[in-house]
DNA sequence: GCCAACGTTGGC
DNA sequence: GCCAACGTTGGC
């Protein structure tokens, strides 16, 4: 199962904003960038990410997990995007700040740190695990 | 609030 | 189809 780290600014949309949505989740609407859309439509329901804090807190915060695949983005008058559903597993008992994770040996090429732009990034196995371990969790 | 990086748009 | 101009993102 592949991993996957979705950019929020907490002003816009923050971890709180999405655990009261429980079980339900959100619309990942929005994103209208061709890479974050191709991120998009691989993902698979079940399978999990990193819920991350831009511009404000700049840190891994929680865990989503996919329960709807992708499918036409409604705030898109153009119908070229498209989003996917997520919910929230669980906080971080650490939350991982970017400064952290830059200085991490194992996590030079997160895709965080060599294209800190991209709102809807792969993660590999690897890092997956390191961040994990970071927060707290195993 | 600044600005670098990057994606997108539109004129040619 | 190239590329300059522009807008946006996001770290600092």
């Amino acid at each position: 199962m592949a991993h996957w780290l979705f950019k929020s600014e907490p002003a816009t949309w923050s971890w709180d904003q999405q655990v009261a949505a429980g079980a339900v989740g959100t619309h990942w609407n929005g994103v209208r960038n061709h890479l974050a859309k191709k991120h998009l439509m691989a993902m698979q329901v079940g399978e999990h990410g990193f819920f991350y804090h831009s511009n404000e807190g700049k840190a891994v915060v929680g865990l989503v997990e996919v329960i709807r695949p992708y499918y036409p983005d409604d705030t898109d008058a153009t119908g070229r995007f498209g989003m996917v559903d997520l919910r929230a597993i669980r906080p971080l008992p650490r939350p991982v700040g970017l400064d952290a994770i830059k200085a991490a040996p194992g996590l030079a090429d997160m895709v965080l740190v060599t294209n800190s732009r991209l709102s809807v990034q792969p993660v590999s196995a690897a890092e997956w695990a390191l961040v994990l371990a970071m927060g707290g969790l195993d």
